[in-house]
DNA sequence: CAAATAAAACCGACCATTCGGTATGTTTAT
DNA sequence: ATAAACATACCGAATGGTCGGTTTTATTTG
């Protein structure tokens, strides 16, 4: 049942969930390693360091987690593409909520922000990806901006980079709110609905 | 020239530019010790511990940095008001640039949103500070929102807490993007050509 | 097939270092 | 002389990491 990779997988798992509790300091070998079930020989055995396995974990939470791929997204209308948008932020936030494959139920707070900026600190790499995919997030949301003013979907005397950059930062703006106020009991569907909401009516605004 | 009081705000302020740039873990004694040239007897002869020093900073940081006075706003039109909110934003972020009295200009990366969430998650009294700021802000967007559709210096189809919302998240947004990307050497000076920008924008969208 | 061997997986006592904090001073101002 | 202001050697606990070992699994060999 659990040969090496299994194991590997499991570590990283369990360090991603403390990791999300807790900031890389305040994460100690010993609660992953009480985490895994594991020793520390163990855990010494996959990776050679905590940094290590914090790296890894980050690759992957930014591949699963962040990293949109903008190109699957409608470029119909710019409701379609903010709808898009909407449905896989949510399809990757519940990725995550289905990672806890130990039984415990505990509504823990994450923050995945927090994660982010402590990421950000220490892996320049990270930073430089993170930095990489904003531009790009930037860059499609202009693009299909310019198509919606083109075909008359909206019209507006502001800029397509002044509405990009007031989708992305309301966007951003909400998220970081929501983790700090909510108990993350229904944080996934209140986003939805809130982001559902904004976006609407500034959608709205524009075609007017 | 140093008398007690002096000495106090002198830990205080060293201590805050430390927590400025890590967070509570990574910040040690020693660091504190070491930037203010005192020693460990005298640090704890003035505080009782390393979470006294950080709770004394946070509470001065949200008086002077976080907490906006609305009522001083004015209430006059939403123009006058985003206007003044973006005043008030600046004046807070360079009351800290002074605060570095002593003679380093190293730009160091400075990242307040990290030391928020470190504090909300320490104490619970500043995390119900910050939600209450929150909901206060929300309340006077809200009502200018009202009083600029009733003087009919906006027309929208949009709901007052739409739009309220729609200018905080935006100031949100844009801030912990630009705390993330930049290096903090123009950072204030973007951050008010950014917000003018997006909020102006919105603003005509609004006027109709 | 089973016994022998090799290799991977795993354990936990141990290590040096650093942590926040204290105890016991010495200096300095009143 | 007295007390506040500082300094420093020191403390136990916790930190990330190591190392010699045992157990388990896989491979080879008779």
């Amino acid at each position: 049942m659990s040969d090496a990779r299994d194991t590997r997988e499991h570590i990283l798992n369990a360090s991603f969930m403390l990791f999300l509790q807790k900031n890389f300091k305040e994460v100690t070998m010993k609660e992953i390693v009480e985490r895994t079930g594991l020793s520390k020989g163990a855990f010494y055995h996959y990776f050679s360091s905590k940094e290590q396995v914090f790296e890894e974990v980050m690759d992957h939470f930014f591949a699963a987690g962040i990293k949109q791929n903008f190109e699957s997204y409608s470029f119909e209308t710019l409701k379609e593409f903010y709808q898009d948008y909407i449905k896989d932020a949510i399809a990757k936030m519940r990725s995550f909520k289905n990672l806890r494959t130990d039984n415990n139920e505990e509504t823990f707070s994450t923050n995945h922000y927090f994660l982010i900026f402590d990421a950000m600190k220490m892996l320049p790499s990270y930073k430089k990806k993170l930095l990489d995919n904003n531009q790009e997030e930037l860059k499609y949301w202009k693009k299909i901006v310019h198509i919606a003013k083109k075909s008359g979907e909206i019209k507006t005397t502001m800029t397509d980079e002044q509405i990009a950059k007031l989708f992305i930062y309301s966007g951003d703006g909400l998220g970081m709110q929501l983790i700090m106020s909510d108990p993350s009991a229904q944080k996934m569907e209140k986003f939805k609905s809130e982001l559902q909401s904004i976006w609407d009516g500034l959608y709205n605004a524009l075609k007017g």
